[in-house]
DNA sequence: GCAAAACCTGACCAGTTGGTCAAAATTATT
DNA sequence: AATAATTTTGACCAACTGGTCAGGTTTTGC
């Protein structure tokens, strides 16, 4: 994508007091950006207001066009954090690691995701049911190659006899629907479990169910199975 | 919830002209509500305008207000629509039937809601990742006690040894998010697969993969396994 | 055929929106 | 200390928004 996300200050004490040239801005432009996760995620794109945004950041609203320019840079800029943040994600997948183990570690790892930051779930979420306006060349080069390799990362497990073949895009879509949904249907599974939040237990508990139809839908072990 | 869905009309031959009291009512309506739909699951919530709506309808803003008042009674009224489409769904799984045969054919009718009412499942996501604030008696009450009732089925099944215990808020979870995420990430996965729409086939195939895990996962047989 | 009910709609309105700007205040550089 | 660069912000604006309404037209019931 384009804009750069938020970048380490510089690597001083962990301080309150930063100085330095830029680090006012490094300060607000993270205001902004995390208020702007939020407001968008509550609200959508269209629904999110930069007054809203910048009365969250604690800014004048004039601000945030000095630092974003406009509302469509700052989405982008959002989306940009949030994508850069789970691009590495699939890195436990190799040839040479145990089928098993890769798979539930990372569907454990995106539940924590979806419990850590549902927002920018949210926010991904709703771009992609809006049809990915802003994201189709990520979806289109990026996410296609990466996916693309680790299809091949599949394909030589079940070429050592590791596990079942299974369609590497549906595998992966189910995954990421599957650990995704508690992010983006928070409201919904809570009511279901009959509390106002999950709890951490629900959580590990969701991720054990995933973890144990992945593993057993790809022909590996897992409890009785 | 409150508003009425579209009925049918007077059980009529299939002609287009269609004539007694309401009936333009009713032709009215259910324009409104399926341009409604469709800018809503486009644009979200707020983003959606009246006006856009009714020029997808064909009719003047006035019109629209004219039959549902306000914007939001609109909405909600596409929601009950959708949530009135998906209420029966689940009827297929009693206690004296087939555990694999019950729940393959569940999810093979899911899939062929997300195939051909893409919109519908968008608009409720969208109500879902924005919170529920217009549906939250319907998930504490309606879906609540009705995912309920079913999980005593799914214990019934268990209990006659048909099948290994799961936890029937995440069996539905995991279900509802691998089944809709093909509606509401079409996008991605089109990229994905590389097609710019996905075949009957892709649709089957994902069927499939969801049905391999979701039976395997509760012990049950699908294919090798 | 006629009155009542239902339907239609252009014109209008008050509130909100993203975005601009110029002048002031602060911070960085020399 | 002086100058330059960056940051701050209230005031402002044109476009758009959901919603209203009065007066007209069509459909319905009898």
């Amino acid at each position: 994508m384009s804009e750069t996300a938020a970048k380490e200050g510089p690597a001083r004490e962990a301080e309150k007091e930063e100085t330095g040239p830029g680090h006012i801005r490094q300060r607000n432009r993270t205001l902004i950006l995390t208020a702007a996760e939020e407001i968008f995620a509550e609200q959508g794109y269209r629904g999110a207001t930069t007054a809203a945004i910048a009365e969250r950041a604690g800014l004048p609203k004039a601000n945030v066009h000095y630092y974003f320019g406009t509302k469509e840079a700052l989405y982008r800029a959002v989306l940009d954090d949030i994508l850069t943040l789970w691009l590495g994600e699939l890195d436990r997948l190799t040839e040479d690691s145990d089928p098993a183990d890769a798979l539930a570690d990372y569907i454990r790892a995106k539940i924590v995701h979806s419990r850590e930051r549902p927002l920018a779930s949210r926010v991904y979420a709703n771009e992609m049911i809006r049809g990915a306006k802003h994201t189709r060349d990520f979806l289109k080069q990026d996410l296609k190659s990466l996916v693309k390799t680790k299809s091949r990362v599949l394909e030589s497990w079940v070429a050592q006899g590791k596990m079942e073949p299974v369609d590497p895009v549906h595998l992966f879509s189910i995954i990421w629907a599957a650990t995704q949904h508690y992010a983006d249907f928070e409201v919904q599974v809570s009511a279901l479990v009959g509390r106002r939040q999950m709890t951490a237990k629900d959580y590990d508990e969701a991720a054990e169910t995933i973890v144990r139809m992945v593993l057993r839908g790809c022909g590996l072990n897992y409890g009785k199975g």
